[in-house]
DNA sequence: CTGCCTAACTAACACTTGGTAGGTGCATGG
DNA sequence: CCATGCACCTACCAAGTGTTAGTTAGGCAG
């Protein structure tokens, strides 16, 4: 943006992997195989580098585990901010939350390889990694325990629903989904539809007049 | 139940670890650590044994942890047909899938380090650990499928849900709770009662005359 | 007592792991 | 044209990996 005395950066500077690139590949990976069975040097391997390359971008393997959880759930948050945020004045309830699950599995099933390595591999991952994971975790969390008690005031949601196990039981089952989701069987539009469909008419106030 | 010459087996058998005792130690590290970064030697020590002698039961470390799949799956299948064929005659539809949901909830949560471990694992493992354990779970799905597919010619269930889909992510929801179920914050019964009648009253078909 | 059994043991193998130290090519700013 | 520094390289280390081979201690049947 900044410097185009040629439209061109430097051919051996835009063939660099960088730190990016690393952490592209290290997500893949460590969402397709855990952390445990992921070495340094496959990452590298992938990556068309060399093992001790690494350490120019990061200190230490847990830097880069570390690095791919907080991306993972930034990259959910925002979708999710974003896709309610959106909406227009006076969207019902119902389709609040429907944009709010269609947001985080797109996220999840579409977009972003750090979203599903974090759900992946967060449980097996050292004390430590997962400590430094858990600010960005729980604004996340808060987010939706925001959104959903904002459904609850508005008397959308049952009055007798824990906002907090319903949030745990919504995310878990969404993100149970990386689990046995294939496109090719069918969108993400689709069963996003049909989550919303299951959750809404066991959470919806029933209008039974 | 055979030799009760004194009642004593001989201290030197009852001591044994033996391979029920890795397997017991095995279960209980995957569950806890991933399959990649669980090592013979870390199973070996726990159990109170070297290395080595891990040989003497299992040919290698795949076949150990394609036993503790197949167990696990086994604990959970057993726990939820016999729940479901205990069942009083004539015991509504309702009820019948609230039994099947609390018999997988207390295997994986309650009763098995194997289940648990299966849950948490199976994404990690090498392709053919995961061919062999593929008959077992298909037998427990069709378990599933089997009675959804009963409730649903019943008429207890919405005619234009997809059983398999229904499956997925009914278990998938299940499965989830081993993330972050705390039995100090809550019984397993109670956990079991939400989640069906979350689900329940969004499977039920509407009977609103 | 003999001979076989079980369930371990020790020691080593070839290889992989995360991590370190120092060196190299090359585009760029001065 | 030269010095700077980025992005990578090679070469190495100690520790840990799955796995194998040979050995041993104790129990049990004949």
């Amino acid at each position: 943006m900044a410097d185009d005395t040629a439209g061109k950066v430097s051919e051996a500077r835009r063939n660099a992997v960088g730190r990016d690139g690393v952490l592209n590949v290290a997500a893949r990976l460590f969402r397709e195989q855990g952390y445990g069975s992921v070495s340094l040097r496959k990452i590298a391997e992938t990556a068309g580098i060399k093992a001790g390359s690494i350490y120019y971008h990061f200190g230490s393997k847990d830097e880069i585990v570390a690095a791919v959880l907080d991306a993972g759930i930034q990259v959910v948050h925002e979708s999710m901010r974003q896709a309610v945020s959106e909406l227009p004045e006076g969207t019902s309830p119902e389709a609040t939350l429907r944009a709010a699950i269609g947001a985080h599995l797109r996220a999840l099933l579409d977009v972003s390889d750090y979203t599903s390595a974090n759900v992946r591999i967060f449980g097996q991952v050292p004390q430590s990694v997962k400590d430094a994971n858990l600010p960005t975790r729980r604004a996340y969390e808060a987010e939706w325990d925001a959104l959903l008690s904002r459904l609850q005031d508005d008397g959308a949601l049952k009055r007798d629903v824990d906002i907090r196990r319903l949030r745990l039981m919504l995310i878990g089952a969404l993100n149970a989904t990386l689990d046995w989701f294939d496109p090719d069987r069918g969108s993400v539009e689709a069963l996003s539809r049909t989550y919303a469909d299951v959750f809404l008419d066991g959470i919806l106030e029933r209008q039974d007049t």
